[in-house]
DNA sequence: TAAAGTGTATGATGCAAGTAATACAGTTGA
DNA sequence: TCAACTGTATTACTTGCATCATACACTTTA
């Protein structure tokens, strides 16, 4: 856990992101049913984010119930498959169905959506 | 122009989403070099949104220069060649590289990717 | 000419989101 | 025991969005 690979944009407030990294790391498996998470202090720290937006995250993450902080216990990652196939319907899938509704929007065809993929995608 | 194919989500500010409807009718030709703009109050009746709302659309227009209002006249659609290139990049090749850098960071291949595309794209 | 319409500007309000700064009660560990 | 750490809660501040209400000078039109 260095989050080098964390990087903010401005599209969307700063906890959402990390809200979706989170995930991200759920979903690749970087993060695992059981792992521990630092606490919310020290993530604050290493972030450099209020202590605020990091009880914001966390909670976000547990209302979503994909963290568990039992009383006197360490916040964990807690996941069911169910949970993982949610998050990768909402990472993946409503991601490309909102990205094709706006090509289509704009008129561009399904091969030449597809042919600029392909050249954007080994850049 | 009446807006029946605008509909409004959750995602962005409402300004910033008609300033997008009108590039996406320019970039797909349904808006053309000459063209008309209604008046700023009909489009807020039309609409049904506040004139100083309108006033935001129509500026954010104005600076990207895209629309011109001359003094006494009526506002006009006013681009150059080099303007649908731009919105071009911004409505397509900007958003095909934003989501691709998505569905790396998620670990998905280009073949899947281009997988759940196809089955999307008819839906 | 008078009324209606135009672009433009401005001040005020309500509201929500995002972040910051503290505080408190409980637990842990040296 | 007591200092450090924990999760949690609360208050406050700033900013942005959308709206409302006007206002002004100008043009068009009936």
């Amino acid at each position: 856990m260095n989050f080098q690979d964390l990087k903010f944009n401005e599209d969307s407030p700063i906890y959402l992101q990390v809200v979706r990294y989170f995930k991200r790391k759920i979903l690749i498996g970087e993060l695992q049913n059981g792992d521990e998470l630092p606490s919310r202090r020290i993530m604050a720290t290493t972030m450099g984010l209020n202590l605020t937006t990091i009880q914001k995250i966390y909670k976000q993450l547990e209302d979503e119930r994909l963290i568990d902080t039992q009383p006197n216990s360490k916040t964990t990652v807690s996941i069911t498959k169910e949970d993982l196939a949610r998050i990768e319907n909402e990472l993946i899938r409503d991601r490309v169905i909102k990205f094709v509704d706006e090509l289509r929007e704009c008129n561009v065809s399904r091969e030449k959506a597809i042919t600029i993929i392909n050249e954007e995608w080994n850049k």
